[in-house]
DNA sequence: CCTGTTTTAGTCTAGAAGTT
DNA sequence: AACTTCTAGACTAAAACAGG
């Protein structure tokens, strides 16, 4: 039914029609050799099992993610045990649980999460709160957001992936080497590599030559004009991923506009604030990530130094040809070719505005049977009434 | 020019936490 | 309940380099 995949369409990852379904994965037995602590950009350190190689599902498993410490504590894995794996959905390799609990008197800790982020300052790890009920979150995040180095390549990987600048030949090998020789310690840093002209010395690594250095300044070069939905991606904000960023963007249409507001957004009871959390799909714990971004003194350095080097797209503004835009709509009346949600979805989708009670701003109702006291009203205002069909017949043009 | 090695980027994603 | 974010994984082809 092409027309029911069409009415439910897709979220940002998958279609809302479709679902796999998948027999139970294969599994295996290994030992499990040691348990890595890896560090995220936002800080997060994730245990990682470190396992002796084994084949499963048509691969060779060696490492599979832990988590956090309360994943390790529940399948209390301790470094040497027999343990049972799989590839979860047929894909990604999975510690299932401890095959030797009682261990046959082979001794063996607990594995003690760490307390410090294993970066060599060795920054005391935290587990922060949650920010909304105040409980102690799961995640354990090492507290030295800007000066932690390992957090700092991290961010800077994230800065040149795909969804954000996607700056290729820029990968996790080259921005790690960049770092560490101190050629790229900011984004801004990329914009600067070719003037700096410290092109001996890149090529002085090895695997690296003209060719390589070449190319790279080209990628750079491209991205040297770029959308304000991929910069917003880039900065790395917690919680705003592809989806918010194409949201703020498409809402504030410009970074000058954006970030504007955003510092004007500092004040928690300003116009500027109550917009940003008005939009569909930023709350308060959004907007207050987004906020406290920009009321970091570093992180508006880095900025700066940013936008001295690059330009930003303003983003094309949603269409607005519809014969709906910028029309106030109101349902009412029971629909029979769609729900009332998906009446709502797609009249804004299109441009308007939806209200749900009937006054003199109202350009058009749409009534169904049984339509009350809003077709009264809006018959007594004048208000342009119509069917559902006609409503339909008036969009569908789009 | 050939061969082997390194790196990137594209393919397939899941699980857990957190947000709305 | 529905969704996004963030973290994680293996395999493979292609590109580019080094060294013979």
């Amino acid at each position: 039914r092409l027309d029911l995949q069409a009415r439910l369409g897709f979220v940002s990852r998958s279609p809302r029609w479709a679902m796999a379904h998948k027999f139970p994965p294969e599994q295996a037995q290994t030992i499990l050799e040691r348990i890595d602590i890896q560090v995220g950009r936002t800080g997060a350190l994730t245990p990682v099992a470190k396992l002796r190689p084994v084949t499963v599902g048509g691969v060779v498993v060696s490492n599979a993610s832990l988590h956090n410490a309360d994943e390790v504590k529940r399948l209390d894995v301790r470094v040497g045990d027999t343990v049972l794996i799989q590839r979860a959905g047929d894909v990604i390799p999975q510690v299932v649980k401890v095959l030797d609990p009682d261990r046959q008197g082979r001794p063996a800790d607990p594995f003690a999460f760490p307390t410090h982020c294993p970066c060599p300052l060795s920054t005391p790890a935290v587990r922060e709160l949650d920010e909304k009920t105040g409980e102690a979150g799961v995640i354990t995040r090492c507290s030295g957001e800007f000066a932690c180095p390992f957090q700092r390549v991290r961010r800077l990987e994230h800065f040149v992936s795909r969804q954000a600048f996607d700056i290729e030949g820029l990968g996790k090998k080259q921005i790690t080497a960049f770092f560490e020789e101190n050629i790229i310690t900011e984004p801004a840093d990329i914009f600067t590599l070719k003037e700096r002209n410290d092109v001996l010395k890149l090529e002085a690594r090895e695997g690296w030559g003209e060719t390589s250095a070449n190319n790279l300044f080209a990628a750079i070069e491209e991205r040297r004009h770029i959308p304000l939905e991929r910069l917003l991606i880039a900065l790395g904000i917690r919680h705003v991923g592809q989806t918010t960023a194409r949201l703020l963007s498409t809402s504030y249409l410009s970074w000058q506009n954006f970030h504007t507001n955003m510092l004007a957004a500092m004040d928690r009871h300003s116009d500027a604030y109550i917009q940003l959390t008005a939009l569909d799909g930023v709350g308060e714990v959004m907007a207050e990530a987004i906020v406290q971004y920009f009321a970091e003194p570093h992180n508006e350095g880095l900025v700066e130094h940013l936008l001295a080097q690059i330009t930003v797209k303003d983003a094309v503004p949603p269409k607005n040809d519809s014969p709906v835009a910028s029309k106030t709509v109101v349902f009412t009346g029971k629909l029979v070719e769609m729900s009332r949600d998906e009446a709502k979805a797609g009249a804004a989708a299109l441009g308007a505005k939806v209200a749900g009670s009937v006054s003199a701003k109202t350009d058009y109702l749409v009534a169904g049977p049984g339509a009350g006291s809003k077709l009264k009203k809006a018959t007594e205002l004048g208000i342009q009434t119509m069917t559902e069909e006609e409503w339909l017949t008036l969009i569908s043009g789009v």
